[in-house]
DNA sequence: CTGAAAGCGCTAACAA
DNA sequence: TTGTTAGCGCTTTCAG
C-alpha cells in the first residue's frame, strides 16, 4: 500500500507542502482555518508522519530511551522496568529494551545496536561491574547520556543510581547480631560485582564492630538462585557447630534454603534466624515471613528514569557526573524474631 | 559533535559515495581491497550509519517489533517478555515495549504510537478482549502483522496464540472432584476477558459432567490480586456449609487466600483443597505446595515471537489467520492431596 | 499567513 | 568494479 505524504495532502487541497508541514507539526505560522482543513484531510487520507524523514531533517528527536539490563526474569528487574516504562512514557518517550544475560559480550553488542538506533539516552544495569566499559565511550562523545543503576561502576563518568549495599548488609547483619546471633552465615553473590562485594563488606564490618570474629568458612559461594539452595542448605547442616543466623543476598535463595532446612527439621527462627534481600513477594509467602532489605526495583527504576529524562531535556553543556545513593530499609518480619 | 557521513569518507578516500555505501551495506559489487579500505576509514572516523536516511530510502527495514501488554509487573508477563526478547533478538530485531495498564484507551494510544514508529510487527496481549479492536486496522491495511497472545479476541482476523483455558479449568476442577471435593469454590476473574470467561465455563462444565449442581454462590468475584485475598478468605469462611475445594484463576490470590485461611485454622488440603493457575514460583514456596496449571509465559512468548518473525520474513501475500492453542498441563502437588 | 526551494544521508538505477 | 544522479518525505529559511 502506498503511503500518503504531505504532498498528496497539499495537492488535494491546492496548497503548498510547507503549509501542510506546519499544520502537522503544530507550527504557529498558520491560520486556524487552514490548519483545521489540513488536519481533517490528513486524517481522512490515512496520513502518518514519516519519522525517518523527520528525523533525517532535524536530528536528536528520536524520543527513544534504550535500556540494557543484565537480567530480565526476576522480580527486581520487572519492577524496575515497570517504573522506567511508566516514567519514560509519561515524558513522551518510548523504551527499547535489551537483555544482556549477564554477558559482557552481549552488553557490548547491545550498546552498539542501541547506538545505531540513535537512542536519546541509555539506562544500564551492568552485566558485571568489573572489566572495562568503553563501549559507552561513543555515547559520551556524542553527548548521549548514559545512566547506570543497580549495578554500577564507581569510576564511570556519569550518573549512577545505587542502593547503599554496604550499609544494607551492615544493617541486616547487625539486626541478626542484636537478635542474639553469633555464628552468622553469609550466602554471598559472585565477587565480580560491586553489589555483592559491598554486601560482603557490610557483613564483615558489622561482625567486626560487634566483636565477632570473621570466619571465611561461614561465607558460602554456591550461587544465589533456586538451584543453589539445596547445596547451601547442605553446607549449613554440615557445619559444626551449626550457625544461628543466615544473611542471604537475595530472597529467592533465602526462601528456598529455608524450605530445605525446615524439611531437615531446622526451626526458623529458633534454631537459625534468616534475613534476605530485595523484598520479593515470596518473602511474605514463606512461613515464617522473611525479614529482608527493601529493594524491590520500583523506586530505583523511577529515579533513574526521571533523572535521565531531566538530563535529556535540559541538555546542559557540562556532563552530569554524580551518584545517587538510596538509603536501605530493613523490613523486620518473623524469620528473625528470636531472643 | 558533527556526524560523519559517507560523503566524508568518500572525500577522504577520493572515491564516490556510492562505493562507500556499497561497502557499508555489504553489497557485492565492490572489490575486496576498496571495501577493506573503506571499512577501516569508517571505523577510524567514527562513522555510524544513519538509519533514518536508510529507512527513508528503502522502507520496511526497521527491524523493530512492538510489544503491547496489559500488565508488566507479574511473573507471567516477565517470563513472556523474556522469551519474546530472546527470540526476537536472535532474529536480529529489537523490541519496543508498551504497557497498557489494563486500559483500553492506553492500548489505543500505544498502538498508534508504535504504528508511527513503523514497527515491522506487533505482539499484543489485549487489555480487555471485549470491546472493539479497530485500532489495529491501520496495521492490517499496511500489511504489518499483528499477533495476539494470552488474551485474544477470537474474531480478530490474524494469528492468535492462546492456552486452552476452558480445558485447563476443566482439568483443574475435575482433578478436585476426583480428589473427593463436592463443594468447589471458583475464584473468578473479571468476566470482561475471554480468558476468565473460559475458565469459568470449564469449571461449570466439569461440575456438570460429574453430576454436581452449579451454584453461583460458590463463584467469587472479589478480584484476583493479593489485596482481594482477605476478602475471599472471609467469604469462604462464612459459607455454610463450607466448601471443600477452591479453584483460583491465578496463583497469587490462591496462595494469599490459603495463607489467610490457614491463619483462621483451616487445614489445607484436609479441609479445603486448592488448585491455582500459572505455575508461579510462589506455588512452590507456599506450604503445602500448590497444585496448579502450568502456564508460566515462557512457552507462549516463545511461540508468538517465532511465529511473527516467520510471518515478517516470508511476507506472504495472504494474511495469516489461525489460532495456536496450547494444551494445558496440570501440575499436581500437595495442596490437593486428599481422599 | 503562505509558497518556493534547498538539503538532511542514503540507496539504486543507469552509465561508463 | 566504480561513478553520476535522482529522489525517499520532511523541515526550514527566505521571499512575498
Amino acid at each position: 500500500m502506498k503511503e500518503v505524504t504531505i504532498y498528496d495532502i497539499a495537492k488535494k487541497l491546492n496548497i503548498s507542502a510547507s503549509s501542510v508541514s506546519r499544520a502537522i507539526s503544530n507550527n504557529t505560522n498558520i491560520s486556524a482555518a487552514t490548519r483545521k482543513k489540513i488536519l481533517q484531510a490528513a486524517d481522512e487520507m490515512g496520513y502518518r508522519v514519516n519519522n525517518f524523514a523527520r528525523n533525517l531533517r532535524k536530528d536528536n528527536n528520536n524520543k527513544l530511551i534504550g535500556v540494557i539490563f543484565h537480567k530480565l526474569n526476576s522480580q527486581f528487574s520487572i519492577n524496575a522496568l515497570y517504573s522506567i516504562e511508566k516514567v519514560v512514557r509519561n515524558a513522551g518517550y518510548d523504551i527499547i529494551i535489551c537483555h544482556s544475560s549477564e554477558s559482557h559480550e552481549q552488553e557490548i553488542i547491545n550498546a552498539g545496536n542501541l547506538f545505531q538506533r540513535r537512542v536519546d539516552g541509555l539506562i544500564v544495569g551492568l552485566s558485571s561491574d568489573v572489566g572495562n566499559i568503553n563501549h559507552f565511550d561513543k555515547y559520551i562523545e556524542n553527548d548521549i547520556p548514559v545512566f547506570l543503576f543497580d549495578r554500577v561502576k564507581t569510576d564511570f563518568p556519569g550518573v549512577k543510581v545505587v542502593l547503599d549495599n554496604f550499609k544494607a548488609a551492615y544493617m541486616a547483619t547487625t539486626h541478626l547480631i542484636e537478635r542474639g546471633c553469633k555464628r552468622i552465615v553469609h550466602i554471598a553473590g559472585k565477587q565480580t560485582s560491586a553489589v555483592y562485594i559491598d554486601r560482603l563488606k557490610g557483613y564483615k564490618h558489622a561482625l567486626a564492630e560487634h566483636g565477632i570474629k570473621y570466619s571465611p568458612a561461614l561465607v558460602l559461594h554456591r550461587g544465589v538462585d533456586a538451584a543453589a539452595a539445596p547445596l547451601l542448605a547442605q553446607d549449613i547442616l554440615e557445619m559444626s557447630p551449626g550457625p544461628d543466623g543466615v544473611f542471604a543476598v537475595n530472597d529467592l535463595c533465602a526462601v528456598m534454603c529455608m524450605k530445605a532446612l525446615q524439611k531437615a527439621g531446622v526451626k526458623i527462627p529458633e534454631d537459625i534466624a534468616f534475613v534476605g534481600f530485595n523484598n520479593d513477594v515470596m518473602s511474605t509467602v514463606i512461613e515464617p515471613n522473611l525479614t529482608t532489605v527493601n529493594y524491590s526495583g520500583e523506586e530505583i527504576g523511577e529515579i533513574v528514569a526521571k533523572m535521565i529524562i531531566d538530563e535529556i531535556r535540559t541538555k546542559n553543556e557540562t556532563k552530569s557526573n554524580y551518584t545517587i545513593t538510596l538509603q536501605p530499609e530493613l523490613i523486620i518480619r518473623e524469620s528473625s524474631n528470636r531472643k
